[in-house]
DNA sequence: CCCGTGACATCGG
DNA sequence: TCCGATGCCACGG
């Protein structure tokens, strides 16, 4: 089963809470990996698991949606979390306030 | 086994 | 404040 670090980074965004968003950086860190935030997001640009894994609820560290297939993606994945109650500053997440804290 | 790629993070100028 | 360059890690071919 895998432990693979990729396994591990999905079981963790699958634990985002709803409403509240994390960083490719806080997965990595949650993983064992705090430098590995670039393999993080390649493992979601893979994403085999796109419907179970809520790779929308992962953003930059500055709060800035990322990826999502394309820019225009970008849109969709700003609605979904704003649908969840993830407070926006403009076109970026309010980071400050919505970060998963990674323990619940 | 080696090389190239990528949805990041961080530092310096 | 903005831009550019570097480092880190894992995957696929």
């Amino acid at each position: 089963m895998t432990t693979s670090f990729k396994e591990k980074i999905y079981k963790i965004t699958r634990r985002i809470p709803k409403g509240k968003v994390a960083t490719y950086g806080q997965l990595a860190l949650l993983a064992g990996k705090p430098k590995a935030a670039r393999a993080v997001g390649s493992f979601m640009r893979t994403n085999p698991d796109a419907p179970r894994t809520p790779c929308h609820r992962v953003v930059s560290k500055n709060g800035a949606l990322t990826g999502y297939s394309m820019k225009k993606g970008i849109v969709t994945k700003k609605h979904m979390l704003l649908a969840e109650g993830v407070p926006f500053i403009g076109e970026k997440v309010d980071i400050k306030k919505a970060l998963w804290t990674g323990v619940i």
